[in-house]
DNA sequence: AAACAGCCCAACCGCTATCGA
DNA sequence: GTCGATAGCGGTTGGGCTGTT
């Protein structure tokens, strides 16, 4: 039996995304907010299936993104989580703020991927590439698989070596002082993640820490509401200046509009 | 300058989780 | 408890871009 597919109508638009139509969608959420994304293309006048414009609006047109390459920070960051996390990329995407689950899954593939095999580590495992494949039952339950999230024990007695003297590496992208091995950043990461803002945002997250059932102490989010809505109206601008090339002008929002709309984003990224 | 190869990323596909009737 | 509808997630793909020969 299974499901119809949600785009298979007919007069159901494919392909890459118009200036109209990602005028058409910012406007509708911006105006009323992401209701039952089904009905969101109808509402807005579009001839896209509502998958289509909840990616679209999520991977692209969300006004808190960041736009460009992860930072070393964030990309180190992104490694971390992985190897706790596995190849869960929205829960990865949901400790960098303006990152998207795409873009990180992307980065991850075409960047971090090469990078950590270059440094001799095996980016499903985290664990070095020379180590004997004795440990098969870990690996058939390590996240890439699809199992569960390694524990922290069994993270700890996997025990991740890596070598990150190599020169090659250091002469071809130049990590940061903190782009040390995984485990060292894990297992230094209590203590140094204060200095990490990024870190630290992460090592306080409740949720992910209930996720995984670490023993850590909770703390509250490090950014708060006000944080987020700053963050969105500093992206936000920068986000709307991009808009000039369809003319933001003919957007039914302006700055004042806006102002109050970001209200409604922030609503969004609550949860609400 | 043209051809080719590799890279990058937006978008799609299919599956699972969740929720309400 | 079951079933259908919907949202969300992760894997994959295709086309444009960029660098190399």
């Amino acid at each position: 039996m299974g499901r119809q597919p949600c785009c298979d109508k007919l007069g159901v638009k494919k392909g890459p995304w118009t200036t109209e139509e990602d005028k058409k969608l910012v406007n509708f959420i911006l105006n009323n907010g992401q209701c039952c994304w089904r009905a969101v293309p109808k509402l807005a006048g579009l001839l896209r299936c509502g998958k289509s414009c909840r990616l679209r609006w999520t991977n692209y047109l969300r006004p808190d993104l960041k736009r460009g390459l992860l930072t070393e920070d964030e990309e180190q960051l992104v490694i971390d989580l992985h190897a706790r996390l596995g190849n869960r990329w929205s829960k990865i995407a949901g400790r960098l703020p303006g990152r998207t689950d795409n873009e990180i899954k992307n980065h991850w593939n075409t960047h971090i991927k090469k990078k950590l095999i270059k440094m001799g580590i095996n980016p499903a495992t985290h664990e070095p590439l020379n180590k004997p494949q004795v440990d098969t039952i870990e690996t058939t339950t390590s996240p890439v698989t699809g199992g569960q999230p390694e524990s922290e024990d069994t993270r700890a007695e996997t025990g991740l070596v890596v070598d990150t003297s190599s020169p090659e590496e250091n002469s071809s992208s130049s990590p940061p002082e903190n782009c040390t091995s995984s485990t060292e950043s894990r297992s230094t990461s209590e203590n140094s993640h204060n200095e990490d803002p990024l870190m630290s945002m992460v090592w306080n997250d409740e949720a992910l820490l209930d996720s995984l059932s670490w023993d850590f102490p909770v703390v509250e989010h490090t950014y708060d509401n006000a944080g987020e809505a700053s963050s969105a109206v500093e992206n936000g601008f920068g986000w709307l200046f991009e808009y000039q090339d369809f003319g933001v002008e003919e957007l039914d929002f302006g700055f004042d509009h806006v102002s109050i709309d970001m209200d409604i984003i922030n609503t969004f990224e609550m949860g609400g």
